[in-house]
DNA sequence: AGAAAAATTGGAAACGTTTCCAAAAATGAA
DNA sequence: TTCATTTTTGGAAACGTTTCCAATTTTTCT
């Protein structure tokens, strides 16, 4: 005997099929005797619908797409974390799948998302340029949420994102080091083209410019991907006689890169150097000394994405876009203080 | 006008429904002229099919199912990346959910699996008592793939898992504390009961049982999580009279709490403690002195269980089951030394 | 050339649901 | 009590595929 069906069920209840399916639905139209009948008789058989013909029939698959470069980047990891955690909740399964930035396989990666009827896409796109890809799971009926990106809007309407404040981070951090009086300071990123990088640009000369400062204290060392950033390049960027006395650096690998850098010229933290790091990591936290370090919640960007995506699942696709903007902190500890006077 | 269907594509061509199905099936029994105006009308049309339409009627929903703690936990992410990359190749899509090791969630998490008609499932199981879940799984058609763990395997059939070479890399670890002359080693490790936790500290003491050393000096600290262990453990740890000359901690976190306590207590690495990290963390390979570590990939991890998964589901279910052991290797650097004549 | 075998084809059934529709039953009003 | 209205019910259609089966065509062999 094979699995149990609720044409089973139906039978051993005595009621008809379309019964059952109202029964089990919890919805109206149906008696209280059958519902307890139908119920009873499920419970009984170990009857578990069938998700596929389901979808199949309310054409909606209760499974939401995640699209990003890499899961296994923690900044990625966390956001899925969290998104799947809601979104469970909410009776929906999650998917990923990596792009590694690649527009190709983002393409690739969405016409299957079509074809498999995902409801709804959370999206980090790797470039600007894809937004037809998008635009095209929207035809195909998926509610598509943007994860901290600037997605132009060919026709006016606004993309439904959770974006962080990158810009007001940069500027708060920036503004602070200039505060204790650094007027020499470097600003490594990844990434001078999309949303976050170019935030983070922005704040960190906006508040050079409310300082009054001359701009060209602002060093802005940027490169396509946390990657290219070698060590070599710290070590000049430190060893040269006019070396930044304030270093902001991006995350793991290339706040590692400077710390290496600054202990291989004996740069001592935060006397010779002051050293911020965007992102609070596990090595900013536990390095000695502690970074001083700029932090939002990824846990709070899985969410927002997520409840922002069942809404827009639930109201239908009326409403204008929403849109989220998350907070950055600034976490002080002890990697900045006064340069030296020279 | 609606979606593009197979029927669409079957009248375009001007040949049946079954025709249609199967030129674009690629599968035998079509002639060459069916298959190519079959292949020319879909292409034309813009033709893509209907993922859940083929899962119902080939009860296969072309889909693997990642069972974890924490997705957001550096390890399974990286896990997760690796397996992901292998099964899109294979044109499965994955689904992940988290379980925050409770049976509870590991079951219900199983329950939607089944109804969803995963084809498969990598489980990292939160313990060791909950496998009629995994069993079920089974029973409902599903391939199950364990990692990392030792299921108990009620009816002698063992499950097909991959395995990480734990004893033997703590093993190495501890043999190469001892050969540096380490007498008194404490082992810092999450969760006896379990594989991971259980075969290092298998391995931890197999050392000092080969070297003919008294096991006193072989200290095992453990705690249920790697949360429990408070950096208060760690400083009463080293600040004893008797305190181990020599330390393995398992990830970043327990290092990390182990590292500041050393720093708190003026211990000098590695001239007045030795520190060994379970796992080479960023943390690890950043700190100053640069921490040795026993490493051994994730990913291929994820790719072998993936691997292992498609075999399975490809190869029907007839085949022993299949499992790997994957190696761990001593990665050396600064953070040991000999222990200071006392 | 004719028969037997093989390959191809069209039509229909099946996968397990939900939902539409019309018929039946229950309820309410007159 | 009778008719109008609402609610419940069973039967069937639909979702879009794949696959079975029988009928037809093509190929192969004698």
């Amino acid at each position: 005997m094979g699995r149990i069906t609720i044409r089973d069920v139906a039978q051993a209840a005595g009621v008809s099929l379309g019964s059952a399916s109202r029964a089990l639905n919890g919805g109206k139209h149906v008696s209280a005797r059958i519902a307890r009948d139908v119920t009873a008789a499920a419970e009984q058989l170990g009857y578990e619908p069938d998700f596929l013909a389901r979808s199949l029939r309310t054409r909606s698959s209760g499974m939401i797409g995640c699209l990003v470069s890499d899961v296994a980047n923690p900044l990625y990891a966390s956001i899925v974390q969290a998104a799947e955690a809601r979104l469970r909740d909410a009776g929906y399964l999650l998917v990923v799948a990596n792009t590694a930035n690649e527009p190709a396989r983002e393409r690739a990666a969405a016409a299957e998302f079509r074809g498999r009827r995902l409801d709804g896409v959370l999206v980090a796109p790797g470039s600007d340029a894809n937004d037809e890809t998008w635009r095209g799971l929207v035809a195909g009926g998926a509610a598509v949420v943007i994860l901290d990106r600037d997605v132009p809007d060919a026709d006016g309407d606004d993309w439904p994102a959770v974006l962080v404040d990158h810009r007001g981070g940069a500027q708060a951090a920036t503004r602070y080091l200039i505060g204790l009086g650094h007027r020499r300071i470097a600003l490594l990123t990844p990434g001078t083209r999309m949303r976050p990088g170019r935030e983070r640009i922005a704040g960190f000369q906006a508040a050079f410019a409310e300082a009054g400062l001359d701009p060209i204290g602002a060093i802005v060392s940027a490169q396509e991907t946390s990657m290219d950033f070698a060590h070599g390049d710290a070590l000049a960027l430190l060893g040269a006689a006019d070396r930044p006395t304030a270093l902001i650096a991006l995350g793991t690998r290339i706040l590692a890169g400077a710390l290496r850098a600054a202990r291989d010229l004996n740069l001592s933290l935060p006397r010779d150097l002051s050293v911020l790091s965007v992102g609070d990591t596990d090595l900013a936290a536990v390095h000695a000394p502690a970074i001083t370090a700029l932090r939002w919640s990824l846990e709070d960007v899985g969410r927002a994405a997520a409840e922002l995506l069942l809404q827009r699942l639930r109201g239908g696709d009326a409403g204008a876009a929403a849109r989220a903007l998350l907070p950055v902190d600034l976490v002080l500890r002890e990697s900045c203080a006064a340069p030296a006077k020279s």
